[in-house]
DNA sequence: TTGCGTGCAAAGGTTTTGCATGGCA
DNA sequence: TGCCATGCAAAACCTTTGCACGCAA
């Protein structure tokens, strides 16, 4: 029925590749564009790569299960990161993001599976929190009482 | 220190009032622009605001801790809404916004009381749900099955 | 050979910014 | 009167789209 993401090309996998090279860390589509546009992967002779075929490549990867995409403010670009599947389990990794200092870090929280299973009985919603950033305050930043 | 945000302007008082009398929705910018530039408020007289003060105005409004703002989409405009303090307590109230349909809508859910426990004994985290976007599936759309 | 994927460039839409003017205190 | 807030327009920004060509199957 969908006759997209069928063809096995080399921007595919190389836009999937740098995200597994940096699992754990959180890239934006400019940076995965600066990194294959100007990379020397020395198989492929720093062949380059497109903007758009970036964001559809990204776009592909998510839909594909591969990636998750995360929006943290619309005036900054999205993060895009590897799902490692055998770190985080079911749902109990979501990303935490301090509203102070910026930093976007994982929560692996075992009391979110209790969450989940309340809001599915008690709310009929089914909680994804591979899509879910929670705003908050880091412990460096809750420390200290005063504004920037 | 901040010599921003001390004087009681018009607009100032227009904006925020919009946002009280739509309580419990969530409106643009574009809508707020829309609405305060073309309403006859009968006391004012339909007079005009500018699109620059509308943004500015709900920064502000966001500053002072009377209005919340939403990131769903960064193709999407931003989100805004006014903060009822008596109906939602003290972090009882999140958004959950349905993958599939892209509904918003409020979850007042004791949970994350003891949710915002743990996260502040055990991963030094405060979380601040009047931010947070709780992604998952609705009742609606968890029933079926099929993608669209 | 078929038709999806790519690349380039341009468009799209939201939000931000510069600067002169207006209005609050 | 001093200084912040406003308004207009243009800029800035990320992302999406159109179209012709290349390449996977």
């Amino acid at each position: 029925m969908n006759k997209k993401n069928q063809y096995n090309t080399r921007q595919h996998n190389e836009v999937l590749e740098y995200l597994r090279s940096v699992k754990g860390q959180h890239v934006t589509a400019a940076e995965v564009y600066e990194h294959l546009a100007g990379a020397d992967t020395g198989e492929d002779g720093g062949r380059k790569i497109g903007q758009a075929t970036v964001y559809r490549q990204l776009e592909r990867l998510v839909e594909e299960g591969f990636v998750d995409k995360y929006i943290i403010d619309q005036s900054t670009p999205a993060c895009f990161e590897y799902i490692d599947r055998e770190e985080c389990g079911e749902g109990l990794c979501v990303h935490g993001k301090c509203l102070k200092c910026g930093k976007l870090f994982h929560l692996h929280c075992d009391e979110l599976v209790e969450l989940r299973e309340h809001l599915e009985e008690h709310h009929g919603f089914i909680p994804d929190f591979h899509h879910t950033v929670i705003y908050g305050l880091c412990e460096e930043c809750a420390g200290s009482t005063e504004k920037e």
